[in-house]
RNA sequence: GUGGCUGUAGCUCAGUUGGUUAGAGCAUCGGCUUGUGGUGCCGAGGGUCGGGGGUUCAAAUCCCCUCAGCCACCCCA
């Protein structure tokens, strides 16, 4: 029984469900086209370094959530579980340094080994968005531009926020890090094992805390708004403004910090609250010290990745589909005839259905729950006079047509 | 990974303190209706009661294990 069943945290996408998906990566497609972004698509696997070596070892995506194995080479991979490692590579493995800047838009399934929940599965989609070798707030701005343009477009906005943050450059964290350990070490007595555990490994991370206690000490901690260098402060302050001048709405959010290590200056997420505790639904940053981190020369580095599932979720039933012309044959001789006009109908472009069995009635009911726009219905009289009847399914109209005038008439229902 | 809730037909759910052949609505299929769909009427098919083990004369119902979904944590898309 149990292997008739998916694997746990995967699904099968049905057709209603491709359906509503497809929505949302196509709708994300088209805006980030006009951005300029051009789809590309990295391998669903690579070498574990790839992941392991960017997303840095203190991350949950590394230390548990990775679907990592053995080949028959006896090379370790790992299914993808995010695509910014991936492209990175890409982007050096082909040596796109000399094409700067560089725009990707990406989709497809990621993977991680997770307890599945409603919205977090281990086998979903993203939808991902990369601009490559913009180091200024530009690429920033516009990044998060796309994004805010895609939630508009699927219709979510009113339910997402964007909230926004600054991690600094590289001096302005450390300096901030060894005074916020300071500050924890202070106060060890009150935090949560958990923490006690970020405090070694990812001290800034421990502002995510649901924990109470944790809560109350990191309401009075010190803010790394307070530390940033004025490159990191400037550079955040243009961001800002350059979102308000395209109308981006922001709510700093000083205490948000992205689980990933390779992120600095920008973090953002947008989050909602109708979907339970999984809030983020579209969510990225900067990563300027990324490719050095792989042993490749420094480049800067933007971009997102939205969870396709979860946008589905909140669009709710999407795009309803193309209705197709029902052929309706009654009798043998018009089955034959039947399938010559769906064939031409269909090499014109138009969608048909034609029933495989079944006398008038049941075909009508096909007709019906395909919710084809016109049925076009073919009998002995209709042959003996070269004619079909075209019914109209929503007004139950009538008409004779010559068959020679058939793709004409049924023009106006393409 | 931790804690909790749930699991009966394709779907949504009944099933009394354990007690014969486990029910309903929707859906499916057939008929009323061999040239007309959406409403109507009649009928049929469809269930290892998530799976395995145990208690009992008897288990969908009680116990244990396991799988899956959901909720919270963790983390994130």
């Amino acid at each position: 029984m149990a292997y008739l069943q998916p694997v746990r945290g995967t699904h099968d996408l049905l057709p209603d469900d491709l359906r509503a998906q497809r929505f949302v990566q196509d709708t994300a497609a088209a805006i980030a086209l006009r951005y300029g972004f051009e789809e590309m698509t990295p391998p669903v696997f690579e070498f574990t370094d790839v992941f392991q070596r960017t997303l840095g070892d203190t991350s949950d995506i590394v230390t548990k959530e990775m679907y990592t194995f053995d080949d028959r080479g006896g090379d370790s991979i790992t299914l993808r579980p995010e695509f910014t490692a991936g492209i990175a590579r890409a982007f050096m493995s082909n040596g796109l340094q000399q094409s700067v800047p560089v725009k990707f838009f990406a989709r497809g399934p990621v993977f991680r080994y997770e307890r599945p929940q409603k919205g977090r599965l281990r086998q979903f989609h993203q939808v991902d968005v990369e601009i490559l070798g913009v180091p200024g707030p530009q690429a920033d701005i516009e990044v998060i531009a796309v994004g805010a343009h895609l939630l508009l477009e699927l219709g979510v906005a009113d339910d997402v926020t964007l909230e926004i943050n600054t991690l600094g450059d590289t001096e302005s964290r450390q300096t901030y890090r060894e005074t916020l350990v300071e500050y924890l070490t202070a106060h060890k007595s009150k935090l949560s094992e958990d923490s006690l555990k970020r405090l070694e490994k990812n001290p800034l991370r421990i502002f995510d805390s649901k924990n109470e206690g944790d809560r109350e000490v990191m309401a009075e901690a010190p803010l790394l708004q307070e530390y940033l260098n004025d490159h990191s402060r400037t550079f955040f302050d243009d961001v800002l403004q350059g979102l308000a001048d395209v109308g981006v709405e922001t709510n700093i959010n000083p205490q948000l910090v992205r689980g990933l290590d390779y992120y600095s200056h920008t973090a953002f997420e947008f989050v909602t609250t109708t979907l339970g505790s999984q809030g983020a639904v579209l969510a990225g940053g900067r990563y300027d010290g990324l490719m050095e981190q792989m042993g490749g020369r420094a480049m800067p580095g933007i971009g997102w990745a939205a969870g396709v599932e979860r946008l589905a979720m909140m669009v709710g039933d999407a795009a309803p589909t193309k209705r197709p012309v029902a052929i309706v044959p009654v009798g043998a001789p018009a089955a034959r005839e039947a399938m010559k006009i769906a064939q031409t109908l269909r090499e014109d472009g138009y969608h048909v259905d034609l029933g495989y069995s079944g006398n008038m009635g049941k075909r009508m009911k096909r007709a019906d729950k395909v919710n084809a726009i016109a049925s076009v219905i073919l009998g002995d009289d209709e042959l003996a006079k070269n004619v079909a009847t075209v019914r109209d399914m929503l007004s139950g109209e009538q008409a004779e047509v010559p068959l020679s005038d058939l793709r004409e008439h049924l023009a106006k229902y393409r």
